[in-house]
DNA sequence: GTTTTTTTTTCAAACGTTTGCGAAACGCTT
DNA sequence: AAGCGTTTCGCAAACGTTTGAAAAAAAAAC
């Protein structure tokens, strides 16, 4: 349309020195005319260069995740990258086709939080061989050899342990999730040496938040003076049985509990609660990653820092 | 490697019947020794097609928008299609910048959610003009010559004044939100008209949960023997007003609610509300969008079915 | 042994962009 | 008018894939 050749036009576009100041002038007034974007694909092919993260992560629709990503949205688009979301259900098949899918796509780098039956981590070494950095989140593989961030979770279950001993409580009932996971195993070590068995401490395991219900209930007859929650979800069956039971927190009873930190705000006393932010995880996570696409090879687990956040309830 | 040319490998792998058996595997073996992907960008640039969705929406995390996206993604990645996810933080500025990354990234369709602030269309009136569909979601624009999903705004107010005139209630405290908003407009217009003056109405507005909260407590006052909560964020604030009184739920005050159906089982007694659920509208969002694609010009609003889930709050 | 048919493979162009290199076009100096 | 320096621009290749058309190789027919 202006008698130029496209390598003139882009040279223009990009401001090159080469172009005289006319042309450039012509080139984007007629760009703008035309509502010219750029195509992403065509600059990525070249570039072999794909701005994008990929982020898979069991449900989007989750207490803690969705903040997680939110963040790592935030960070992503502020930087220049966009982020492929992926959700695996946690089912370990559809993980592995997600994995494949970010390979498809040249993903930069991937978020992963693994699904609780994931046992061969091949898919993802492969990844890594392709130097596209991994930065694990929240659950993570057990072994050393990979970045991860996660909520420091034998700190925060100290602070909730060591709260309820100040308080000068002398019964507690704690409630933990699934035992196998691995963050359950780290709460409940950390709680149990905080605790000391200074306390009479009644420990069960709930699978969700049903089922922290049920127990709960059934617990609440031995009379302990002090709830502890693991989580979120635990919290909230908790909540449950202990407004069934007509008992006043935290005259009558006590709660705290480990949390993101939207759950406990919705009741009245606010309960009191550890912070284990997934807003400041997916931060910490993305700054781990930048690092990781700056040069950084080492690998570590990063930790968020853990804090209690007063409410009424103990 | 095998000394046959890349076009013979792309047939072979995309088992084309040109290429023998004994080549055929040749190719495959390999490509499976050497985890060979295709480059999605380079496919998308041949066919100028990018199987690749836009979402945009205020904050990924949110009580409703999560399961909307959730559905939207499950539903997408069955349909071979990636998803773009941005965060306008209800900020009309970035709402047009997102929509220029999709632009640059070629989307072939678009889901939107639009900020409060958003007057001008334009932005996706070009989109349009280049046969993106568009399907707006939850909070749309007012004219009807776009594609929109929505709740039923006025089916689920009008089932909400109906619960509560049936259950013979004197005096109702309706809470709703920001009084701009096409969603508060609808759900305002259909209670007052379902409640019809039968019974005394107070009626405020508040913008958060902390506004509901306080509007709620100064409320209360009035003795309402009801409360109608507008949506989930309103739902919080009043229920701590609610808690904070010692008000006893359902026999000194009534508590109704429109909800995703989360918040409500928080409570006990849980808090009957009128379903409107993110996770439904998802999935009806990506059969339109499907339709839009598969060559429908039809533009319309379709909303999602209403449903009253009891608790024991009224 | 030559032609025809069939099978198998390669060539080349295209998608949109960037960039090193080379080439016009111009003015200026001799 | 020839030489030189600048300024301004175009050519061509590359990224990885697909595909119509052509070519090569193999097999079949005479």
């Amino acid at each position: 349309m202006l008698g130029l050749s496209i390598s003139t036009i882009s040279r223009a576009l990009k401001n090159h020195p080469d172009i005289s100041e006319k042309t450039k002038q012509r080139v984007n007034e007629l760009a703008n005319a035309l509502d010219y974007e750029p195509n992403a694909n065509a600059i990525h092919l070249r570039t072999s260069k794909n701005n994008l993260f990929g982020l898979i992560v069991p449900s989007i629709s989750n207490f803690f995740y969705d903040s997680f990503i939110a963040a790592v949205e935030e960070e992503s688009r502020k930087n220049n990258y966009s982020l492929l979301i992926l959700q695996s259900g946690d089912d370990a098949t559809v993980e592995v086709e997600n994995i494949k899918l970010c390979r498809q796509n040249r993903i930069s780098g991937l978020f992963a939080c693994i699904t609780s039956q994931t046992v061969n981590l091949d898919p993802f070494l492969k990844l890594e061989g392709l130097d596209i950095p991994i930065i694990f989140f929240d659950k993570v593989p057990d072994d050393n050899i990979y970045n991860k961030v996660c909520v420091a979770d034998a700190l925060s279950a100290n602070i909730a342990a060591t709260t309820i001993l100040e308080s000068k409580k002398k019964k507690v009932l704690a409630i933990f999730g699934n035992e196998n996971l691995s963050i359950t195993k780290k709460r409940l070590a950390a709680f149990n040496k905080a605790i000391n068995k200074k306390i009479k401490t009644i420990t069960v395991h709930a699978n969700n938040s049903a089922e922290a219900e049920l127990l709960t209930s059934q617990s609440l007859k031995e009379k302990p003076d002090t709830v502890f929650c693991m989580s979120d979800e635990i919290l909230t069956g908790a909540m449950k049985a202990i407004q069934k039971s007509g008992l006043k927190i935290p005259e009558d009873i006590a709660v705290i509990s480990i949390s993101n930190g939207f759950i406990p705000t919705l009741y009245f006393p606010e309960i009191t609660y550890v912070e284990t932010s997934g807003y400041k995880l997916g931060k910490l996570a993305f700054s781990s990653m930048m690092a990781c696409l700056g040069g950084s090879t080492f690998m570590q687990e990063l930790t968020i820092e853990s804090l209690l956040v007063e409410g009424g309830s103990i």
